[in-house]
DNA sequence: CATTCATGCAATCATATGATTGCTTGTACA
DNA sequence: TGTACAAGCAATCATATGATTGCATGAATG
């Protein structure tokens, strides 16, 4: 059930949006999560909630604030799912190999 | 646009199934997919439809039937995503030792 | 060559999902 | 203490999604 609403929360692109605005940023509030996404704080605030069931987001009250907070550990555990440990390393050095030649591109 | 179809593509339980069941034994055609899973054909098809899309599946014909493999990468990037390098590292440990804790664990 | 089996295509339908509006609660601070 | 700001709750609505049924195509096999 649990990874059923990690995925379920993921299919969404602001959802998503929302993780990579904590990724770069965590203990935002509600009203600083919303800022120039074009959607209303209720929209915002019911996708932050779906984040929180399924355990990708972790919120905490701050007086009349909420600070939300990344939590990294459901995704580790999709990629488990799916991949070995070995090929995964495999793909690992793939994406650095990657990352080096983009690197490189930046004269 | 592409990780978005990867998404929506993991979003649905019968096509995590689905990729589970790649995972375990690839190169099954679409009867072979379709085997008990209480879904009628055209919706299995369907399903790998979609995850080809999203190229979390790759189809191949071999006569009159289709056969079916799992492609690891996008999955792999979904990590990437949200999940700092050394960070990553430590998650691995963990989930690790979380499984030699269990395989001990088998009398 | 005809029939059987694997798959593809199209239309339809019920339900799930994401967004909005309007109202309420509750904390801060002047 | 009352006003402004952060957040929660509820009802409604349009669209997206997953499934089904029925029919079409096309390769293997007798």
């Amino acid at each position: 059930m649990s990874m059923n609403a990690v995925f379920k929360a993921l299919a969404d692109p602001v959802r998503r949006q929302l993780l990579d605005s904590l990724h770069a940023r965590n203990g935002q509030t509600l009203s600083e999560l919303c800022a120039g996404r074009g959607i209303s704080r209720q929209a915002v605030s019911k996708h932050l909630e779906i984040l929180q069931t399924a355990n990708l987001v972790v919120a905490e009250k701050r007086g009349r604030e909420k600070l939300h907070t990344l939590n990294p550990v459901p995704i580790h555990e999709i990629a488990d799912r799916w991949i070995g440990k070995y090929e995964r390393r495999r793909l690992e050095a793939l994406a650095d190999l990657k990352r080096q030649i983009e690197e490189d591109h930046h004269d």
